[in-house]
DNA sequence: ACCATTGTACTATTGTTATAGTACAATGGT
DNA sequence: ACCATTGTACTATAACAATAGTACAATGGT
C-alpha cells in the first residue's frame, strides 16, 4: 500500500507521513477510505507499531484523518479548516519559492516541472478509471 | 552555493551530500572545481563544521571528490551522461514528492499549483524584457 | 455480557544526528 | 623558517529516531 525505505536517511515516520499525505492529495486515497490498522501497517512495512501510531496521531492532529477507537482510521472528507485561511496564497508562494531553486538546481525549468505535474494528474485519472471497472 | 533546510526532517548531512552530488552530476560543479572550505560552508549554511566535514569525508570515500590537506577539496569525476539524467529525474521526483503534500496541506490541488507556476513563468519573461531595455 | 479489534499511552533501550570545543597534520605562501 | 589555512580526529553533550514490550480504553459484533 505504501512504501518506506530503511536505507533512505529520511526518518521512517517522515517517509510514511509524506507517503500518506501524498496518496490523499493525489486522490489515491479517497475521503472515507479506511487506512490499515496500526499493527497491520507496521507488519507490512517492517516497521515498529509505535512509528505508525505516531504518524497516525500526527495526521489526526492536522485533521487529515479521523480516528475512532476500536474501529479504525479514516481519510477525512473535508480539507482541514485550518487550511482554509486567509494567508493560504502567501503560504503557497512561500512553498513555491522554496521549491523552485531546488528543481532549478537540478537543471529543470518551470515548464519541465509543469509537464511532470501534469503527468501526475494523468496518473491519478488512470487510477480512478481502474477503480470504475 | 548550496542549501539545506533545517525544518526538513531529512538529516542535514544527507541534504548536503545530495545537494553536492547533484551539483556535480548536473555539471554545475565541473571536475577540478574547488569546494568551499569545511569551516566556510558551515558558516554559510548555519551548520556545524563537523557536519560538513562528515559529508566531505563521505564524498572522498566514494571518490566523488579529492581532498588535499591545507589546500582544499576538489571535484573529481564526472559521472556518465546516462547516470546524470537518471539521477536528475530521480531527484526531481523526490523534490515533487516533498512538495505535493506541502501544498495540499494548504488546500491546493495540483492544477492550482500549475496555474501559479505558469504565472511565475510570465513574470520571468517580464523580467527578461526589463533587462533588455 | 463477553471479547476480539482498534487506537492510545507508557517505560526502557539502543543507535543516530547535530552541536560545541579542542587539538593535530599537512600544505602553500611569505 | 614561519604561519595562516586546510582537512582530520578526537571528546562530550543533547536531542531525536526507532525499537520492544506492556498495558489500557473505546468500539462493535456475537
Amino acid at each position: 500500500m505504501f512504501t518506506v525505505d530503511p536505507k533512505d536517511p529520511t526518518p521512517l515516520y517522515a517517509q510514511l507521513e509524506r507517503a500518506i499525505r501524498t496518496a490523499i492529495a493525489t486522490g489515491k486515497l479517497e475521503p472515507g477510505t479506511r487506512l490499515p490498522t496500526v499493527r497491520q501497517l507496521a507488519v507490512d512495512l517492517h516497521v515498529n507499531a509505535n512509528t505508525v501510531a505516531r504518524v497516525y496521531a500526527a495526521l489526526e492532529r492536522t485533521d487529515v484523518v479521523e480516528t475512532q477507537r476500536g474501529v479504525g482510521t479514516f481519510v477525512r472528507t473535508t480539507p482541514s479548516p485550518a487550511a482554509v485561511t486567509a494567508n493560504r496564497e502567501r503560504e503557497l508562494e512561500r512553498a513555491i519559492s522554496r521549491f523552485i531553486p531546488e528543481v532549478s538546481a537540478l537543471g529543470f525549468s518551470l515548464s519541465d516541472v509543469i509537464t511532470y505535474l501534469q503527468r501526475r494528474i494523468k496518473q491519478e485519472k488512470e487510477v480512478h478509471a481502474d477503480h470504475k471497472r
